[in-house]
RNA sequence: GGUCGGAUGGCCGAGCGGCUAGGCACGGGUCUGCAAAACCCUUUACACCGGUUCGAAUCCGGUUCCGACCUCCA
């Protein structure tokens, strides 16, 4: 099989993928924090990391894909100081906080099966792996590499920098993070627990009030965000796995943290390559509450938002998205929505052409070329762009075919099925396309046309128009062509 | 304020020294009683100022904007 190109963010270069057992890999990416629903911003990794596992298993690889679900310790920021996300939302909904959870990673995983992104083969909770999160902060205390305050354990990021680089992920300097404090006085007043400012929790003691809360060797608590996903991962994949993926926005702390973790407790690093998506922004402008532009997923499918004039499919989605390279930013807006959808039309109108394409004995066009180029595309750091570009060559050429501008044979008209059925399909994930009418209504709607045909013939265009349009008022849409005349619901 | 990344035609978005992706919109055409749809063809570009080079959207320096993360905390 030929080789991959991934970027690596440890590395800052494309490298070429070579799996640590050979046609295996082990691939962790981090899931979301379940207090919410899901929306735009949530789909972009998902989709990116489904269409690179979906292109490793047509390479040949047997691939365990593990994705987590954050449902305990991901605190809430400044204003509701120490208090967890999942407990907030479950107080002001007035359930228990795994109901929360549930709802949520319920209503996560039904938006990604609407985007045909494939299930992980594991989707560990972090509440269900507290005792692994301890074992694994033992081990760091025991290397001396964090301490315990009053109930509460931090990692000792100064003691580990000195045997360790803290930072190689994020690009960050320590002696920048200190010097650049500049004013560490007012920093420890609020934080008298830790040692410095720059230290994190890896055990949090809990208060009374505080609802999700486990037994440990340090008194209640619960665990921090980081420590989930290093215990999680070592689980299931071993202290050491191919590919650990996620958000940019979690480069720095979340990631760094988590290779801090790992080296401390293990004494390497976990992933050998780190891939990062890029964000999604709305308009220009960076998703944020008090812009008001966020898009829940569901907003999106209904069309029931102030920035959405009408609903738009999964498969849109999911193909927008692809339209753009994972690591450059994408900026969301109905208008690039309908772009993408428009464009999406064309490719399953030039798949539905195959089947009634005429072969001929000899091609004037080549479909090899294309073949080559998509494969080149994907081992070029996933480039989808580029892949979609040419399945839309593809369809120009097919199109060209059925106007009898130029013709193929049946090796090509195959080829043609085959990068449809195998990139777009299989690679991409894009679902075929489905006929959804009813037969009742099929019926109905062709005895309606045959009666307009003949009023056409009797040139009786009064009446043609009045069934075409009486037709278009209930949503019925007609269009002629020198076949005939084709409908579509509107 | 710090670190990193980015500014491409009306919009989205590839490219990363020469051969100027792709989609949508616009325009021209085919088809058609008309319309719509579909298909074919096609115009517009590389933030700004310098530099390197035979040649730069692509490399180097500066400027201006933009973003992510950090500067609170978990």
């Amino acid at each position: 099989m030929s080789s991959v190109d991934l970027y690596n963010t440890l590395s800052r270069k494309t490298e070429t993928f070579e799996s640590i057992v050979p046609d295996r890999i082990g691939m962790y990416v981090c899931g979301p924090t379940v207090y919410g629903p899901p929306h735009l911003g949530h789909v972009r990794g998902p989709i990116v990391f489904d269409v690179l596992r979906r292109f490793f298993i047509s390479k040949g690889y047997q691939i365990r894909f593990v994705r987590n679900i954050t449902d305990v310790g991901h605190l809430v920021g400044d204003a509701d100081e120490g208090e967890d996300k999942l407990q907030k939302q479950a107080r002001l909904e007035k359930i228990e906080p795994m109901e929360v959870a549930q709802t949520y990673a319920d209503s996560y995983n039904w938006v990604m099966d609407q985007m045909n992104v494939i299930r992980p083969s594991i989707e560990p909770r972090a509440s269900g792996h507290i005792i692994e999160q301890i074992e694994m902060i033992s081990a760091i205390i025991d290397r001396g590499l964090a301490y315990e305050v009053n109930g509460s354990v931090y990692f000792d990021v100064s003691a580990y920098s000195k045997i360790e680089n803290y930072g190689e992920l994020s690009g960050r300097v320590l002696d920048d993070l200190v010097a650049g404090a500049g004013n560490q006085s007012r920093d420890l007043e609020g934080q008298v627990e830790k040692r410095n400012a720059h230290d994190f929790a890896l055990w949090k003691k809990a208060s009374p009030e505080h609802i999700m809360q486990w037994s440990s060797p340090w008194g209640k608590g619960f665990p921090g965000w980081h420590i989930e996903c290093s215990a999680m991962s070592v689980k299931y994949l071993g202290e050491e796995f191919d590919i650990h993926g996620g958000g940019m926005d979690l480069l720095f702390p979340h990631h760094e943290c988590e290779i801090a973790q790992s080296k401390a407790a293990h004494n390497h690093a976990p992933a050998k390559y780190w891939v990062h998506h890029n964000m999604i922004t709305i308009n220009g402008q960076k998703m944020a509450k008090s812009l008001n532009n966020g898009i829940q997923v569901l907003q999106l499918f209904s069309g029931e938002h102030h920035l959405l004039t009408r609903g738009f499919g999964a498969d849109v989605l999911r193909f927008f998205v692809l339209q753009a390279h994972y690591r450059s930013t994408l900026d969301f807006s109905e208008e690039a929505l309908i772009a993408s959808e428009k464009g999406l039309q064309r490719l399953y109108a030039a798949e539905k052409l195959l089947s009634g394409l005429k072969v001929s004995n000899s091609s004037s066009l080549e479909f090899s070329d294309l073949k080559v180029a998509i494969e080149a595309a994907l081992s070029d750091d996933l480039n989808t762009p580029i892949a979609i570009a040419q399945l839309f060559e593809l369809a120009r050429r097919i199109n060209l075919v059925n106007d009898g501008k130029e013709s193929i044979d049946l090796v090509n008209l195959n080829m043609a099925k085959e990068l449809f059925d195998h990139v777009f399909h299989e690679i991409l994930g894009i679902k075929a396309a489905i006929e959804e009418n009813s037969g009742v209504l099929d019926g109905v709607v062709e005895l309606l046309i045959q009666l307009r045909a003949q009023a056409k013939t009797e040139k009786n265009y009064a009446l043609s128009d009045q069934i075409r349009n009486e037709l278009k008022s209930r949503g019925i849409e007609l269009m002629d062509s020198k076949e005939g005349t084709n409908w579509k619901l509107s």
